[in-house]
DNA sequence: TACATACAC
DNA sequence: TATGGTGTATGTA
């Protein structure tokens, strides 16, 4: 058993976390085989310190050869060493798993199955898709913030944090294999024009109060798991999405970036907003009919005020997008109010659970957005083949340990549910089943 | 309880 | 030259 920590997100409770049921905690003294054991055809550098690709922005990557960079900028370092000894200690638990593996016998696989099958039962009892759940998640945020205050930077590779450590970077610097968690001078060593720049706490948590100030309007409960991310729950605020008037679910937006020198940079909703009410936007009128968005080009030509009283400049020219009443477009309208109060994108899953929402918000990052319909057929439909390291939860460990298993996908976590349980914690076990039937928990608290 | 490990951000 | 800081959770002794 692995992978603990587990569920983290999946909201508070219903954490899962699977831990070694190991019988030595520790016992150092292992046989440290000078041979790294197995670290395959791969570039030669072990596991647990190869680049982490699960993350946006990281598809179709030179993997082998950032891997490289990483093992000659490490190779002979303490922190090298210190991660090998971890690698052989993960290792041996999987040997020891192997080891249960082979102990286990066929009227025990049959009972496991039962055992299995019962419990799936269970779950599928309770499966609650009533529920409309969205994790919202900012988009390369600390990286996006420091870009906003200096627009220099938006073209360019760029991380932040400093030399030993990057906090996060950019879209752009994620092409050459810079991410969070990565050292600064291997940043540079895979991307030597990479500029990194300080980190400024104090801005990321004026800017996600903002971003909150957006969700509160769709959910008052939302729940933070971070400055830049949120669960919430949605289904009351389609149920008075009805009595919305067009105005009410109208976005005015900016043409350009929201950095101009010469005009105004003010979330236009403040102040432009109400003045077009007179223009362009009737407060009565609520035809449901909207289903997707519509967009109207602006100019703010016709109205008597041109400047911004906040700012005192001239307002930019813009448009109005008006959005409609499914889920996909409530979601669309949060995202482009964050946007325009922000500068900065977001992604979102809408989805029946917070586990799935987790994963869709990853889908179409940065700046998208991705729905799992309410229905069983469509829920397995995506979460068969389905990664089990793209589930919140399951990290590096215990996708090595499936592995070992041969399971690579939620539908093999069903195929195995037999050894599962007899490999794994009652714990980890229900997590585990929960996972390849796509159910989460459909509670966001505060 | 204290400690080790896993995970997320 | 150099590989973070914080919080949550599980399992074992
Ligand atoms: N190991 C990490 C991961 C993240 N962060 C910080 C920096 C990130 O900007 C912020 C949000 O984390 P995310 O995982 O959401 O990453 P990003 O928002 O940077 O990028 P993405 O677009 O993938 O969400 O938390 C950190 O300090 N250390
Ligand atoms: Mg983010
Ligand atoms: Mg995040």
């Amino acid at each position: 058993m692995d992978a603990i920590g587990s569920v983290m997100n999946v909201t508070r409770k219903e954490k899962v976390n699977l831990q070694p049921i190991q019988e030595n905690q520790l016992d150092d003294n292992q046989n440290l085989s000078e041979s790294d054991s197995k670290a395959g055809e791969n570039s030669g550098l072990m596991n647990r310190m190869r680049l982490n690709d699960n993350k946006a922005g990281m598809d179709g990557l030179d993997k082998e050869k950032i891997n490289q960079v990483i093992l000659e900028a490490s190779k002979g370092s303490r922190f090298y060493e210190n991660e090998r000894k971890k690698e052989q200690q993960m290792n041996k638990r999987i040997e020891e798993q192997k080891i249960k593996l082979q102990q286990i016998t066929e009227s025990q696989l049959k009972q496991g199955i039962i055992e299995a099958d019962k419990l799936l039962d269970e779950f599928e009892n309770t499966r609650d898709l009533s529920k409309t759940i969205v994790h919202i998640d900012m988009d390369a945020f600390y990286a996006a913030v420091e870009m906003k205050d200096n627009p220099a930077l938006k073209d360019k590779p760029m991380a932040v944090g400093g030399n030993s450590m990057l906090s996060t970077s950019n879209y752009h610097a994620r092409k050459y294999g810079v991410r969070a968690a990565m050292p600064g001078f291997i940043g540079k060593k895979l991307c030597p024009e990479l500029v990194i720049v300080p980190t400024h706490f104090d801005r990321y948590t004026e800017i996600s109060k903002q971003v909150r100030e957006v969700l509160a309007e769709y959910d008052p409960n939302f729940s933070p798991m971070s400055l830049d991310e949120a669960y919430l729950d949605m289904t009351e605020h389609f149920e008075k999405r009805f009595h919305l008037s067009e105005y009410e679910r109208t976005v005015v937006c900016r043409k350009t970036d929201g950095c101009s020198k010469t005009e105004c940079n003010c979330d236009l909703n403040l102040k432009l907003k109400p003045l077009l009410l007179y223009h362009e936007l009737s407060r009565h009128n609520s035809s449901p009919s909207t289903n997707t968005a519509v967009k109207t080009d602006h100019s703010s030509e016709k109205l008597s005020t041109t400047t911004c009283p906040l700012c005192g400049k001239p307002y930019p020219d813009y448009h109005l997008v008006t959005f409609g009443m499914s889920p996909d477009d409530s979601v669309n309208e949060m995202r482009a109010k964050i946007e325009q109060k922000t500068g900065l994108t977001a992604s979102a899953g809408i989805a029946p659970n917070t586990m799935l929402a987790k994963v869709c918000s990853d889908k179409n990052k940065p700046n998208g957005q991705y729905r799992i319909l309410p229905d069983r057929d469509t829920v397995m439909e995506f979460i068969t083949d389905l990664p089990t390291r793209k589930i919140s939860g399951i990290g590096k460990v215990s996708e090595t340990m499936l592995n070992a298993l041969g399971v690579y996908t939620c539908k093999d976590l069903y195929e195995q549910r037999a050894l599962l349980y007899h490999l794994y914690s009652p714990i980890s076990f229900n997590y585990f089943m929960r996972i390849c039937l796509g159910i989460g928990s459909t509670f966001v608290e505060r």
